[in-house]
DNA sequence: ACCTGTTTATACCATTCGGTATAGACTACA
DNA sequence: TGTAGTCTATACCGAATGGTATAAACAGGT
């Protein structure tokens, strides 16, 4: 090795990560992600292959450091209710506190969808997936605890929390107010205590 | 007037809609929409000023046309039950059946909104606005039939159904299962039934 | 000191972007 | 039959698009 990169490659992604979380793939172009990355047009193409390539390393370490990193802190609390709250809670306030707006990667991506590479639709549908599983899991969990009544179709309520999931992700971009999705939220919650 | 238009503006109107709604603002350009509508470069400024003004003619047409007519038909039943019970069944229907899966203009653009004139930003959230308020009402009145339960808050439930239906347009545009979307919205029709 | 291999910086490429200008085709009215 | 007024077709604009090529800068191995 004669010479050594001069950037930390996975910090340059997650750089890129964020221009394409914010813009989206079209919007974020490639001089976008030159100024935000501060590496240069070369090293980008050499190193990450070129814009899409970049797209699915970018959505990859999302999902990656986000998602899965998230879902198996909660999914360690033991708790079923208590993770379920909290995701949706976290969910709020990240959502409000993010100045940019930039909601989910995840969740933007799948709008995205028509667009995209079946690479792309296949880490998006594999997202989807395990975020209706851990609900899943949860609501089976509590039941075998008893903490929830058995007639609750456990995959069923798993996609609507997986719908006002991404709902109160879609909104926090939009001129929703704020307390409107902690009421959502809370609603996500009510839908696997009570009934 | 000393020759007429070739090109019906309402109808050219309808199919430049048709892609903004497949694309979004961005990703659809000049060409697409000179294509797509078959009207001519000069006639396009002429008529409707320029992209960003052509998106918003679209965008009050599609909440016009779709969400209004779509809302007023629903509260002419007079049978709010019914009323939600048909929204999310038509929803699913209509998500279903498009081959393009261009899923709601509206709610596409809502993912939008960061990148958007606070002009657009506007007719979103008024739309957004309506939608629940429609909901809100049709809880306040099977309220007042003692069809549902008075300990229902109506604002609550109306949004959650709000962002379920939101959740049932976005998810129909990505490799989510068609029943799964059904299930979501079979779980709305119940949030307002039994508890 | 001289290669070797990799990273830089920069110039360059064709294409497409949204938007404008201009010239010609056309109909209605005088 | 002008002629006025509005349409269409097309050429053109600078800027930005994603992507490539080339050449200099550099550190290690021998």
């Amino acid at each position: 090795m004669p010479w050594e990169k001069s950037f930390d490659e996975e910090v340059t992604l997650e750089k890129a990560m964020h221009v394409f979380w914010e813009k989206g793939f079209d919007s974020a172009s490639i001089a976008d992600l030159l100024d935000r990355t501060g590496i240069n047009r070369g090293s980008l193409y050499n190193t990450f292959g070129g814009k899409q390539a970049l797209f699915v390393k970018a959505l990859l370490k999302y999902d990656q450091d986000k998602r899965r990193t998230a879902l198996a802190e909660l999914e360690a609390l033991d708790d079923p209710q208590r993770a379920v709250g909290e995701f949706f809670d976290n969910m709020v306030a990240v959502t409000i506190e993010d100045p940019e707006r930039k909601g989910c990667f995840l969740f933007n991506t799948v709008l995205e969808c028509p667009t995209h590479e079946p690479e792309v639709n296949e880490i998006v549908a594999n997202g989807l997936r395990e975020i209706e599983a851990f609900f899943r899991r949860c609501i089976e969990v509590a039941q075998a605890r008893d903490d929830i009544p058995k007639s609750v179709d456990p995959s069923a309520k798993a996609k609507a929390l997986l719908a006002l999931a991404l709902a109160i992700r879609v909104l926090g971009r939009s001129p929703y107010c704020d307390e409107g999705l902690q009421t959502i939220a809370n609603e996500a919650k009510a839908l696997i205590s009570s009934s």
